[in-house]
DNA sequence: GCGGTCATTGGA
DNA sequence: CCAATGACCGCA
């Protein structure tokens, strides 16, 4: 805050929210003949350091005692100050996630590089006439890519001739070549409205239509609910052209990096350029370069991962959320916010519209919907017109393999029609490694994670028993370390590499390739392979879960799920919610581009609600199925799921807290615990020591409600982490 | 969040 | 005995 009208010309003060986990902002003297207002930059003294900081707008802490105050050490005068939207948003998610606001700011400062101007690059010119005392190949070679006049960087000059640096050195030093500052990098082309204009089926046109028309309605929220294959890119690219006419910038954000390749290419196929990207693997300098155009303006679409979302936007005006429904938006460690639910909350804050999109929405984004919080646009129908897989449970109990096989006769039978028609086959299990579970079969030992209790995973190809949970993991024994015996040891269940082998044997001459994420050659050798599949160079391919998403395989007509029952027996009360969407994803792979697609689920429980649901491809028999059957357990029909984590110096109190929670959190009706309360009370490594799980209905104020119950502790607590999985609608 | 401070642990 | 390691505090 400014002070400067003060008569008696005073010193004058400002409050900076800091980058740290303090309660709020500090103040500091502002130098004189130096003038800040709210969202400027400035960098300040904290401790023994200097840390970047924003100028905010509380008024002061008059509590402060005034010899104590340091001055503001540098103002970023260079960069637009923060503005008020922007600093709401900040304030707005620090209290809703019960996290530091300064914690928030320090997302949003995330490129320090960006407040400053870009260096101009040193590239080096032919001085006009100038010759080499010696004419070497290497430095005829530089000189003949100099003809055309233009300045170089070195280093593309070395390139591009062919010479090592040095030799670049060598004609500078002779005054054959000069050094001079090129101009920075100019500002990225802006995205043609026009450039492509899709042709769209009636559903999506309608959808689109819906979409323009929300940006007169201020805060808008839409959900475009469309099946795997529907089009909704094309549909919410309407919406980015919209806003893009309107002069407004434009945010889709993306759950996961692997993603974004392929939206670029689509991206510039509609609009004829790239959209600049943010996430955690863009280079410090395009980070800063983004930052940058996005505060000036100069870029008009980023594409990014959730961090995207504190950017500085000059005009945003619109944000995507594509695969909503995806848990990568939340991120769960220092602030732990959900980046749809706080789309939403920019959206709203700023009046603009927020579309977001799924083949299968989140329980809550369709409840929002249901109850006309959301629009809802349907695309029942894939966009090329090809026909949804027919899918059909095969029913391990009666019709399954034999002992030692998981793949059923019935989908063997279908394989080799595939793989004899020239199609791809996906068998899918989200399970790693060979098996979940190795037992001696002399005296009945199980491997055991000695730090969790998880059962430890054979990896076959590392051979190595590793554990799922914590990332622990051993040498496979020669023999049992209980009992003793030598070759006593027995794999129980599958993962991929079991399938794999199992492939192997009933089809020696098909090509086979596992996807799964722990395999040797990390992320390069995954996005090879997967680029392999998508060209048709293998016929079956098993995955883990990480070919749901993404990629199209245009040859892909058969998709097998080898335990359709995995997921759904767990104790997380979405598990339900996240089988369904994860296997209606990995089953709309089949025939998604040529349709004729097949799908086999198998499972022991047919009758299941999830894998009924998705036999039908009734999805909203699944909703009305899930929705009940929350009730019915008691819970809200779709509710705030909050972890409190109870961590801090003391432990025997924060463990009393979590009991005393435990105990009396049954009695208070807003609030359910998940599971009997023991189970509720776990214990997690690392820096946690308690979670609690409680699913609250969104009528009760989380916040409130914790904060009541801190202030009747008989000492304070320390170090109570709350993380809350919710959706903000209500509260906005 | 991070750097400084102070206490605890462990090797002689 | 001290060095290394870890918990905790305060920052304006």
């Amino acid at each position: 805050m400014l002070f400067d009208d003060d008569p008696l010309q005073r010193e004058t003060i400002a409050s900076v929210m800091v980058p740290v986990a303090v309660p709020g902002p500090y103040t500091y003297k502002v130098p004189p003949g130096v003038s800040v207002v709210p969202g400027t930059i400035v960098r300040v003294p904290l401790g023994p350091r200097e840390v970047l900081g924003a100028v905010w707008d509380n008024e002061p802490d008059p509590a402060i005692n005034p010899k104590k105050l340091k001055s503001i050490s540098h103002v970023y005068e260079g960069a637009r100050p923060l503005d008020k939207d922007l600093r709401r948003f900040i304030d707005w998610v620090a209290n809703w996630t019960l996290a530091a606001p300064g914690m928030v700011l320090r997302m949003v400062l995330r490129s320090e590089e960006a407040l400053e101007e870009e260096p101009p690059v040193a590239g080096v010119r032919k001085i006009e006439g100038a010759a080499p005392e010696r004419m070497t190949p290497a430095r005829s070679r530089v000189l003949e890519t100099m003809e055309d006049g233009f300045a170089w960087t070195k280093s593309g000059l070395a390139h591009a001739a062919g010479v090592s640096p040095s030799v670049i050195d060598g004609l500078l030093h002779q005054e054959v070549l000069e050094v001079v500052s090129l101009p920075a990098a100019p500002p990225p082309p802006k995205p043609q409205v026009d450039f492509c204009k899709p042709d769209l089926t009636p559903a999506q046109r309608e959808a689109a239509d819906g979409l323009i028309e929300s940006f007169d309605k201020g805060a808008a929220v839409s959900l475009i609910d469309g099946v795997t294959g529907s089009g909704k890119t094309e549909v919410y690219f309407e919406a980015v052209a919209e806003a893009l006419r309107r002069d407004r910038q434009v945010l889709v954000l993306l759950p996961e990096i692997a993603l974004t390749e392929q939206f670029l290419r689509r991206f510039e196929q509609r609009f004829g350029v790239y959209p600049a990207e943010w996430h955690s693997e863009v280079s410090p300098k395009n980070r800063a370069r983004t930052w940058r155009g996005v505060a000036s303006g100069d870029v008009r679409v980023v594409i990014g991962a959730r961090s995207a979302l504190f950017l500085p936007y000059l005009e945003l005006g619109l944000i995507v959320v594509d695969e909503e429904h995806d848990s990568a938006f939340k991120q769960d460690d220092r602030v732990p916010y959900s980046a749809r639910d706080m789309a939403v909350v920019r959206g709203h804050i700023s009046r603009f519209p927020v579309v977001l999109a799924s083949a299968t929405p989140s329980i809550e984004s369709r409840v929002n919907a249901d109850m006309g919080r959301y629009r809802r646009f349907v695309l029942p129908e894939r966009a090329s017109g090809a026909a949804l897989p027919e899918l059909k449970a095969i029913d391990m109990r009666h019709q399954g393999p034999e002992r030692g096989r998981w793949i059923a006769p019935e989908l063997l039978v279908a394989m080799k029609e595939a793989f004899a028609d020239g199609a791809q086959t996906l068998l899918f299990l989200n399970r790693r490694g060979y098996a979940p579970l190795t037992l001696c079969r002399t005296c009945g030992h199980r491997f055991q994670c000695p730090h969790c209790s998880a059962w430890l995973v054979e990896h076959r190809f590392q051979g190595r028993l590793v554990c799922h949970h914590c990332g622990h993991n051993e040498k496979v024994p020669e023999s049992c370390p209980s009992c003793g015996s030598v070759d006593s040891l027995i794999a129980c269940g599958p993962g991929v590499e079991r399938v794999a082998e199992e492939v192997a044997d009933r089809f020696p001459e098909a090509r086979t390739l596992i996807l799964s994420s722990d395999l040797p050659g990390g992320p390069d050798r995954l996005r090879r392979e997967m680029k392999i599949v998508e060209e048709g160079g293998a016929d079956i391919v098993i995955g883990t879960q990480l070919v749901a998403k993404g990629h199209n395989f245009p040859k892909m007509r058969l998709v097998g799920v080898i335990d359709a029952d995995l997921g759904l027996a767990h104790g997380d009360p979405r598990a339900a919610e996240k089988t369904f969407q994860l296997l209606a994803q990995v089953t709309g792979r089949a025939g998604r581009v040529t349709g004729g697609g097949k799908g086999f689920l198998q499972t022991y429980s047919p009758d299941h609600p999830v894998i009924k649901a998705l036999l039908s491809s009734d999805r909203d028999a699944f909703y009305e199925a899930e929705i009940a059957a929350r009730q019915a357990a008691g819970l809200p029909p779709f509710g705030r799921l909050a972890a409190i984590v109870v961590s801090g110096p003391d432990k025997r109190f924060a463990e009393d807290f979590a009991r005393a929670f435990v105990r009396a959190a049954p009695r208070e009706p807003a609030i359910t615990l998940l599971g009997p309360a023991e189970a509720a009370l776990a214990m997690v490594r690392g820096r946690y020591r308690y979670r609690l799980l409680a699913m609250a209905p969104r009528q009760l104020d989380l916040q409130a409600y914790l904060r009541a119950w801190l202030e009747q502790a008989p000492r304070p607590v320390k170090g109570l982490r709350v993380q809350v999985d919710i959706d903000p609608q209500h509260f906005l």
